[in-house]
DNA sequence: CAAACATACATAATTTTCTTATGCATAAAA
DNA sequence: TTTTATGCATAAGAAAATTATGTATGTTTG
């Protein structure tokens, strides 16, 4: 995760919300959305998300089907059920932690 | 930063946000100030709070004055004009990024 | 009265999660 | 033929936490 700047922590969850809507994505794909869907606000660095994509399977959140395409390898990715549990926790502690940073940043003025 | 959970990156934009309110806090306080604006959500560790302190003091965004309470030394930090413009492009760099994951996370359904 | 808890600072070791740089390979475009 | 795009991967290093300590004073509580 590149540019626009911060919040290291999100990238995982990010990962699981695409594919549980997509259900089946390779690497490269992911970084392209990522782009698309935030209109190149933010960009996946194939540093970053290579070793996730590892570590989510290796804990048994992901699995994997290789697939040649045009000669080309790809690695497709797809949600295990625990993964599907995991992505709903992810999104409910992002959500969470949103509220709550915005309870600090954006005060709502005390009633009365 | 702990326990609820993620995203490192937040805890310096805090900080900044509550020395342009209260302009003047110290470190204990800081980490009072956020469990009761968070109630008990977020909780600052101050293995995470002192040396962020000290860096944005070294950046040269908050100035620090000693002051002997109760027998019991606080230092006392405030921001400088540098860490006033810092927390107003910090704090529109973490709005951004909310409006950037929303965006992954909540896509609006695309309009037609 | 002793132990626990609260106040107040600090740092060191380690872990997590990135960035940056590099490498390999195929294919299309300039 | 060099650059760009597609597609994977890893290694070195940096940044920002966690966890574990350490020091010191003051208050509460069993």
């Amino acid at each position: 995760m590149s540019n626009s700047k911060l919040y290291k922590g999100s990238l995982s969850t990010i990962i699981l919300k695409l594919l549980a809507e997509t259900h089946k994505m390779y690497g490269y794909e992911i970084t392209q959305k990522v782009k698309e869907l935030t209109q190149g606000e933010l960009t996946i660095t194939e540093g970053a998300l290579y070793p996730a994509l590892h570590k989510l399977e290796a804990n048994g959140f992901l699995e994997v089907e290789m697939q040649r395409v045009d000669n080309r390898l790809r690695k497709y990715y797809k949600l295990t059920q625990a993964g599907n549990q995991e992505k709903v926790s992810r999104i409910e502690e992002l959500e969470r932690f949103i509220e709550t940073i915005q309870g600090i940043v954006n005060p709502k003025p005390s009633l009365g």
